[in-house]
DNA sequence: CCTTTATTGGTACGGTCGTCCCAATAAGTG
DNA sequence: CACTTATTGGGACGACCGTACCAATAAAGG
């Protein structure tokens, strides 16, 4: 069965995706096993198969959970936005915040490589196909929100551009001796917006 | 041991970095194993221990030997080049099979995948970094020499900034529905040098 | 309360993996 | 030739893996 009918079948169901988001955070797709999902939620081994049809379909709750707080988060600091801040510095670190993770502010590697892990690693995972897309776009409509919210009126063309330029930007700044991805898009963006 | 003292050996060495190479154009890093790679090479799974120290070693000979043949084969079609195809879209076709890979050509996926994939899983594995920025800086100079060839003289900040953008149109393409990362790069390409 | 369904958790199966060991054999060398 | 070193190839070890089974238990519904 993949869904749960008590409540605290739907609490031990939620716990397992949260302790899976947490695995595929730290190590990519390949940590999210079942073994290391249910010692994480502090739930038996076969509590997962339970819940869960198979192991796809624990990683696509996982994808979906780690996405979807992404994005909550993103719109929380637009909405918080003042009006001190309203440059164009502090805009393009928020959209650095929502491309690369924010846990990139400080040099951190790890967050950006498996954002593009995830990326790249999608298509040899089809079932994780349509809600890639779907996330995709809602990443889009909120970077064009951001914009607009600071007065940058984009065309959706143009956006999907500027979020190349970045892409582009951080898979090659990776190989560099000591990378720096989200200089190199720093960079790229107050080329463009800046 | 890591290296052959006799002529033989030196071949079946060959043979298992070969089929390593053959593997990892099929499936990527992770279609290198001892197993595959011996029984691919037909020779027995210890000699995959005995010529290589750890797996690891076997994936940077498979790595090097692979990249070294994609960079033979651009310098020999730099060399073959006639005048009759003296035009910037025979350009910008070399170098997309030179940046995609020539099986990108009819539209298939899984090249281009696999060298995305290269690029991204590297920096998961150190023991890989100093070989993949020898041969970045190889096809940058071979790149270079390309355009050059077709009497574009570009800056180094320029190449690179070309190569972000053909990036970043593939990876972007790669989650769409119906992906050809192929046609955006060389839309991107023709935008800038056409 | 009792029956039916949902959940629990321990365990087992069959598979692949990296690595190691070791007797048998070939090759090289004096 | 003998002796030393290189190579061969078969097998085994312990670790993980996804998944399935199943008796015991808790919850829900009548």
């Amino acid at each position: 069965m993949t869904a749960a009918s008590t409540p605290k079948g739907e609490r031990r169901r939620q716990a397992l995706v949260e302790a899976a988001a947490q695995l595929l955070a730290e190590g990519g797709f390949e940590a999210i096993r079942h073994r290391a999902v249910a010692e994480r939620a502090a739930l038996p081994l076969a509590s997962t198969t339970y819940y869960f049809n198979s192991l796809d379909e624990l990683i696509s709750a996982a994808v979906e959970h780690a996405a979807q707080a992404e994005l909550e988060a993103g719109r929380r600091r637009l909405a918080e936005l003042t009006e001190e801040h309203h440059n164009a510095d502090s805009m393009i670190e928020l959209m650095l915040d929502l491309l690369l993770g924010t846990r990139s502010r400080d040099g951190g590697l790890d967050q950006v490589l498996l954002r593009y892990e995830r990326l790249v690693g999608s298509p040899r995972r089809p079932y994780l196909a349509p809600l890639m897309r779907e996330l995709s776009a809602r990443l889009h409509d909120l970077l064009t929100e951001i914009l607009a919210h600071f007065g940058v009126d984009i065309g959706r063309q143009h956006l999907l551009e500027l979020i190349m330029l970045v892409d582009g930007a951080v898979v090659n700044a990776l190989i560099e001796s000591d990378p720096d991805p989200r200089a190199t898009a720093r960079r790229v963006l107050h080329s463009r917006l800046g």
